[in-house]
RNA sequence: GGAGAGAUGGCAGAGUGGUCGAAUGCGGCGGUCUUGAAAACCGUUGACCUUCACGGGUCCGGGGGUUCGAAUCCCUCUCUCUCCGCCA
């Protein structure tokens, strides 16, 4: 959520900077001010008729100590009209509370100035590509033929006991899978970040912590009996260990990772690019976080691009990091790199991993504050990124390492993990 | 699932209708003393909204009610703890 100070002072810029995302947010920010103009008119009203009230009140108290009796119930008799005009009054200022509450949900982050203008996935622009494509000596498989051929993932036993989009790991299969999520929390760990093994379960406030609620609640399993949410990512219960804080000074950078289950209901996207891997319900994913003083977001985003290229580098593959522009950035972010991979049967691009800065937008959610150095409380910001997602990966892996023979080499940092160079 | 207890400031913990945003202790911060530190002593120490400011207002788990006045009384929801049962 934006800052309703940040709409007062700068209803231009925000105005502006949400037309890179091809909203035209005008009309919502006049009625924000608007409203928000009234608010200020009814509250200013309603708080010197609460203190007028407070003093009559404490009047009454002393009139009754001194046994003034008939004074007291003469006091009285003043409260009532007043109170009349206080019950009035609060009605209309927490309307207009809520009015513009809604209204807020509605606007998303405002794009970083270095986020160009643009509708959808191909206005995104290429800052990188690193590596080339395979050369195969004859066709590569694509990952779902090869993971039947070799037994190593079974999609239709997930169908059996779960759904479509529940696959079953099995055998080097599964133990691939374990090698990937170990593989990267180990450089994580390396990098800095801290390790957690979160809830895979969250509540209600967690979920408008991090903004999938309440608009996305669609995308989320909803365990309607205890009113609790599968999480469609480690983001949500990692950022949320830091809602309602306010850190004690200004020095600080937290650095999180945890590897989680994520689960997604992805409705409205059957049918296209659901094949295998591509897109699941369930995936694993290791996620890292970070919570920055506003100075360091700059930099902790930068590092975090590194980071995730450096993994790739390490798993030898070749991709590419695109940095969004405002039409296909999600609603927190003030700017997201996507990383995909250059999958060499599919010959298309899987995005594995999405690093983003949310600036206070998530922060003003939580209530994630810091004290300044002249003692005063401030949002700070949030950052996250995936390192990574492990379908899409596995996906790449598979068939970027094909062989001649059919056989599939394991990447050489995996070896250490998988405890086998080879599949086939 | 059954029975009971409880939810107060960073923590512990008092407070059952008016002077309580809240005693006291611990912790934190500042100071005195000290070569330095500890101890001792003194002071200070919540968040939010509004206002240029002075000030004003709100918040004692959430919501509602009674009252001139609620941390305190009533209703309701949520959560936590203890015991029993069940289970890893």
């Amino acid at each position: 959520m934006l800052e309703i100070q940040r709409i007062r002072t700068e209803k231009e810029a925000v105005i502006e900077g949400l037309k890179k995302r091809n909203i035209d947010a005008t009309a919502t920010v006049e009625e924000i001010l608007k409203k928000d103009q009234e608010w200020r008119e009814s509250k200013s009203e309603l708080e010197s008729i609460a203190a007028e009230l407070n003093q009559i009140a404490k009047e009454i108290g002393d009139l009754f100590k001194q046994g003034k009796q008939a004074e007291a119930n003469a006091a009285k008799e003043r409260t009532t009209s007043l109170k009349g005009k206080e019950a009035q009054l609060k009605e209309v200022v927490s309307g207009l509370e809520n009015e513009i509450q809604q209204l807020m949900y509605t606007l998303p982050n405002v794009p970083n100035e270095q986020v160009k203008a643009g509708k959808n996935e191909l206005d995104n622009e290429i800052v990188d590509e690193v590596g080339s494509k395979h050369i195969f000596d004859g066709e590569p498989l694509p990952h779902w033929e090869l993971t039947k051929k070799y037994d190593l993932i079974d999609f239709e036993l997930g169908v059996k006991i779960t759904g479509a989009g529940f696959p079953v790991y099995k055998g080097k299969g599964a133990k691939l899978q374990r090698a990937l999520i170990q593989f990267f929390l180990d450089e994580a760990e390396k990098a800095g970040y801290e390790e957690f093994i979160p809830p895979h379960v969250v509540n209600e406030a967690s979920g408008i912590g991090t903004g999938q609620l309440p608009d996305k609640e669609g995308q989320m399993y909803h365990c309607t009996v205890d009113d609790l949410y599968l999480i469609p990512t480690a983001e949500v219960p990692l950022t949320n260990i830091y809602r309602d804080v306010i850190l004690p000074d200004e020095n600080f950078s937290i650095k999180m990772t945890g590897y989680t289950p994520c689960f997604r209901r992805e409705a409205g996207s059957y049918g296209k690019d659901v094949r295998g891997l591509n897109r699941l319900h369930q995936f694993d994913k290791v996620e890292i976080v970070r919570i920055e003083h506003p100075d360091n977001t700059a930099k902790a985003l930068d590092e975090m691009v590194e980071h995730v290229r450096g993994l790739l580098a390490k798993l030898g593959l070749h991709y590419r990091i695109l940095r969004l522009c405002g039409g296909d950035t999600g609603f927190a972010s003030a700017m997201t790199y996507d990383f995909e991979v250059f999958s060499a049967a599919q010959e298309k691009w899987l995005e594995v991993s999405s690093v983003s800065r949310f600036d206070t937008f998530q922060a003003n959610r939580l209530k994630l504050r810091f004290k300044t150095a002249d003692k005063k409380t401030q949002l700070a910001h949030t950052l996250n990124g995936s390192a990574l997602a492990l379908p899409r990966i596995v996906a790449a892996l598979l068939e970027n390492y094909q062989n001649a023979d059919g056989s599939i080499t394991i990447p050489e940092v995996l070896v250490p993990y998988t405890k086998f160079d080879k599949i086939g």
